[in-house]
This record gives C-alpha cells, structure tokens and sequence, in this order.
DNA sequence: CTGTTAGCGCCTTCAG
DNA sequence: CTGAAGGCGCTAACAG
C-alpha cells in the first residue's frame, strides 16, 4: 500500500504538501498540484482514514446500536440512518443489542473505542440504568432513537405515540366501540409506555368506562393468547389494539386459533404494523411510524449538537399516520 | 481521555507492561497486573481501537455493502452478517449502495480506506464490470453475497436459485399448469438470471411447450401490469412466478388492478417472499430465502479466507426451501 | 507557495 | 519478569 511518503517522492515534494492538496487545506500551485495528482494516480494511493482520524481526533464515522434488528421498524431506521450518514460523508457502524442489556453495553462501549463522532441509540427494553448516566459524562455526543427516556438530557427523536393513540381510540369509539383490548407489550419501553398513557387518554376522551377496559402487558406469546380467549369469551371487547409489530404478530396468531373472524367477530389495529399493508387481507388499520425519517433526523440532530455542543438538548417528535382500513370498518355493531 | 501512559504512569509501571495486561500478551506478575488493572479502573482509561488498528495494521471490523437496504431479504442478510460478525469481535461497517454503482464505488472505496479487515459486497444489478476485477488485486479479502459472479474467483455464498425454481415448475406441472408466466426482472442480476435459467430446467423437465411460456423481464412496473393483463386477457397463463419480493408486489399489485382473483383466476408464486406469511391472505406459495443464515455464512467464509489467503475460493450454495400454501393449491382446472 | 518536524496512541522488537 | 524506543500514516504548527 502506497503512502504518502511514497506519493511526495514520486512528486518530488514534501509529503505536507500532498497532504494539503489532498485536504485543499491550503493553496497550492497549479503545476505542483498536479504533480502530486500523477502521483497518486500512478501509486495507486489511498488515504488512511485510520491514521488521518487519530491524528485529527475525528473519525467521519458514527455509531447505531439497535434493540432488535429484526422488527421491520428497526430495520428501517437504519436504512435512513445509513442514508444520511452517506450523504454527509460519514461511515456508519451498526450494532445490534438484540434486546440484550448486557450485549447493549459492550456495543457502546466497542463504538466508543472506535472513536465514533457520535452515537445513535435505540436501547433495549432492560437497558442497564447506569448506562445512559454514563454516557452523559462522554464527551461523544448521542442521540437517542425511538427509545426515549424523558427525564435524561440527551437529544431524542420520536414518534408522537401518545397523541396517535388517543386519535385511534377516539376513532374506534365514535364507531361505537365502548369496550377495548390493548396488548400493550413491554411497557418499560418508553414508547409503549406513552401509547399506553394515549389509550387512557382516548378512553377518558370518549367516556368510556376506564375499568371496563383489557390491557396485556408483557410479551409473552401463550399469555397474550390465553388473555384474548379469556376476552372473547365473555363476549364484551370489540376491537383489539396492538402496540407493535410482534405483539400484532401473537394477537392474529391467537384470533386465528380461535376461529375469529377480523374485522367481523372482532375489529384490529395495530401499530407500527407490516410492508404492503393493502396488498393482503385483513387490511389492517395501522398507526405507522416513519421510522425511515426517524433515522434521517436522528442523524442530524447528531450532526447539530456536534456544531453547537452546548445548545440545550431538543426533543423532536415525528408524526405518525393513522391509516385507516377494514380491520376496523366492518364491525357490526348489534342495532 | 487517559491513554496508556496515564495509565502507566499512576501504576508505577511501564507502558509496555500496561500493554501486555491489556492484550494479555505476555506474563506479568499478578501484583504488577492487579496495580495496573486499579490504575486502567481509577482512570476510566479505554483502549483506542484506532491507534492500536494503525499500529496491528488489522482493524477487527468488515465492511457490508448491500445493493438494497429496502428489501427484506437484505435486511435480513445484514442482521446475519451483524450477528454473526459480533460473535467474533468484529464491528461491522454498513452501507448501502440503493443499486447506483456510483455510490456503490463510493462505498467500496471508503470501507478500504476505513482498513477493514475484509468486505462483504452484494452487488448492485449494473456494478461498474472493472469494480470486481480491481477488487481481485486487492490485498483485503471479498466474499460476494447473493449477487454472485461466477466466473470470479471470489468466495461467494448465494441461495440454489436455479434448483429451486425447477422444483417450483415442476411441482406447478405437476398440478397441470401448462402454460406459465415468469415475472423475471432485471436479468443481470444473477441470482434472477439462475431463477431463470432454472425455469426452463423445469419446462423440460415438466416437457412443457418452452415457446408457450410469458417471460417478462425489467422491473418496470407499468410494464409488468401491462404484460400481465395482457397475458390475462388470452387466458392461457394459469399461474404467475414472480421471481422477487418486490416483483411479487408489482404482479400482485397488477392482478387486483385486473379484479383476478388468487388462486381462483390464477395461481401465484414468490421467491423470497414477505414476513409472517402464514398471516395473511392470500398464503402465498414461497421459495424462501434462507437470508439470515447467508449473512452468516458470508462472515465465516470471510475469517476463514483471512486463515488461509491462498486457498482456493468456495462458493457456498444454501438450500431454499419450498412452501407451499394456499395461492397454488386452488387453482381450478376445467375437468 | 513549500518544507521540516513533532506528535496522535499504540504494539513490538530488543535489551536488561 | 519488565523497560526503552522506534515507528504505523497522517495533520498541523512553525519556518522559510
């Protein structure tokens, strides 16, 4: 691998020199220049980027630590996160904690070491506590993503869960709906927890009877399954709501079991929900995040605190449609 | 941020001992260790990755570069490749090339310049031709992913298209279809080409009339529904291959257009396919991917050609599996 | 407009 | 078992 020795020989100049003209950090003459250009042409040379950012302190790069690269949402946050990362010359290294506090840890810490710029952070439901207070003493700047922590004084980028709940029950209630089913998942993760606080919102909106309400909490499958039997049979709710992708997952999966129809036993919406969402039956009603623009204003609230370290940290809040289908529009209501 | 030196210093050591309890590369006496270990603890001291890359010329990270974060088989390819590349210590590098070989040159370029330890491509459909064979002189290892090239010798791990799709056409045969439409795409791309060319495998295998069937290549999508209505409206098309997830879209996209009805106007079948696919309706008949376990397989393909530079390369081929589901099981042939 | 030089933080011979 | 010293490739003062 040529280096820039071995380009400022061939030019017959001083290695700084090749330097500058590399970095147009300063001017040099035109027949220099492009000498130094030959050079490089015929060395096949090519910058360490390496060396080039410990020399700088400043490596063009910044660090993604996802909860669970498998959920489609997450998987699209990181498309807009590489996307605009690329587009501001950055490189991006991903990480994956898999919901795992433990492999959470070592990720920021990996992403550390490599001296990324900045730190982009979705963390996982159990996230070690310490972690985001020790973070706060980096001087890397980071970003947190979809997983918002309220009271911590990082920049954050969201969804507005809450209010886009209250909008869907409000709208399940004015079809007549009185009775509701939330499976609503793992409310340690901050947004669950606000599309929880959203339903009560709704519910108190419309006047509905608060305790005549279902809410699943946690993930587990055979427990959601069994919780939605339970309500069926009794025949009260009629309209199920799921707060995410896989918790819509085991609720269609258990309403399958059962027998029951969507939307005609039981209406059902979901948020976040799945690709082509009017090409396959039942067309679900789906609260849907804009998880791409997410990523891309994630990378650039990063890119802002990097020019102004000391402006106070913002919360930015993206909205979410609420797409309406037949899942929810064909319940029949006895007259 | 301590450095080594730091560390050093509050020890009463050396820094080359402080190195040697770091890496564990050489003996040093548990009471000098454990004085080292105090200092790197009292100082919060991290190891800079870069310094010590530059230093090792070995940088313990790969470079991904996907021709299309948007589709799911990718990201399913990318969360294999993290996975497995985290298991080993490795930190990925991700980019996305979004199928403009420009970018794609772009990205390749700066993953080298990055000193990734090896890269792992998944060519866009119209990669410059020199970007391989400039890569082939290159020190730093390549596994192609999916997008295979087989006459380079590169190591190179891909999905049996072309034996798929022949047991997909002669499974169709076997029902009595006699007259199919492939929505082929963008032929260049060679996994598409081998889907292809698996396809008139099973024509004769299945001793079909190789002129009589619809092959419709490109992914434009005007193009494809016209081509589909068309072939409708003769009638003699019975079921449709579509040969990707996002060529699935247009053709099934075109056929509610047509108000034909799956499987009952017409059977339909995908590669790669959508999520949850037992879910919705129609079920769709899938030749699936095993695109987590080929990001894996890519990894590993990748360390093992860092043990052993000079052995010669393997193209690993994973089976696809074959489920079958409703969308062509129905079709109802005139008696 | 150009060259010289001192490190960035680390690993690794080479000596002791 | 430990220390001293050189240098990886690059940038940025500082001098000319």
């Amino acid at each position: 691998m040529a280096t820039m020795v071995d380009v400022a020989r061939i030019a017959g100049v001083s290695i700084s020199t090749v330097s500058h003209v590399l970095n147009g950090t300063r001017n040099v003459e035109p027949k220099t220049r492009s000498r130094v250009l030959k050079a490089i042409e015929q060395t096949g040379y090519r910058q360490d980027t390496l060396a080039r950012a410990m020399r700088r302190s400043k490596s063009d790069s910044i660090g993604l630590v996802v909860s669970d690269a498998g959920e489609p949402a997450f998987a699209e946050m990181v498309h807009g996160v590489e996307q605009e990362a690329a587009a501001r010359g950055l490189t991006l290294l991903l990480a994956n904690s898999a919901e795992d506090p433990e492999r959470e840890r070592r990720a920021v810490r990996t992403l550390l070491e490599r001296r990324v710029d900045g730190l982009i952070l979705a963390c996982a439901a159990a996230a070690t506590p310490s972690l985001l207070t020790d973070l706060q003493d980096e001087k890397t700047p980071v970003v947190l993503l979809d997983r918002l922590y309220r009271d911590l004084p990082f920049d954050q980028v969201g969804a507005d869960n809450r209010d886009s709940m209250r909008a869907l029950v409000r709208h399940l209630a004015a079809q007549g709906h009185r009775e509701l089913l939330v499976i609503a998942g793992d409310v340690r993760v901050p947004a669950l927890e606000e599309r929880l606080d959203g339903f009560f919102d709704g519910v108190r909106d419309a006047q509905l009877d608060a305790g005549g309400q279902h809410i699943i909490q946690g993930t587990d499958r055979a427990r959601i399954g069994d919780a939605i039997r339970v309500a069926l049979a009794d025949g009260n709710a009629t309209a199920i709501i799921a707060c995410s992708t896989p918790l819509a997952v085991a609720g269609l999966r258990a309403l399958e079991d059962a027998g029951s129809e969507i939307p005609g036993d039981i209406a059902f919406a979901t948020f976040d929900g799945f690709d082509n969402p009017d090409l396959f039956r039942p067309r679900l009603t789906t609260v849907r995040q804009p998880a791409f623009d997410m990523g891309v204003a994630a990378v650039r609230l990063l890119m802002e605190r990097l020019d102004a370290p000391d402006s106070s940290p913002r919360t930015v809040r993206l909205h979410q449609d609420l797409q309406l289908r037949e899942s929810t529009e064909g319940f029949g209501f006895p007259a």
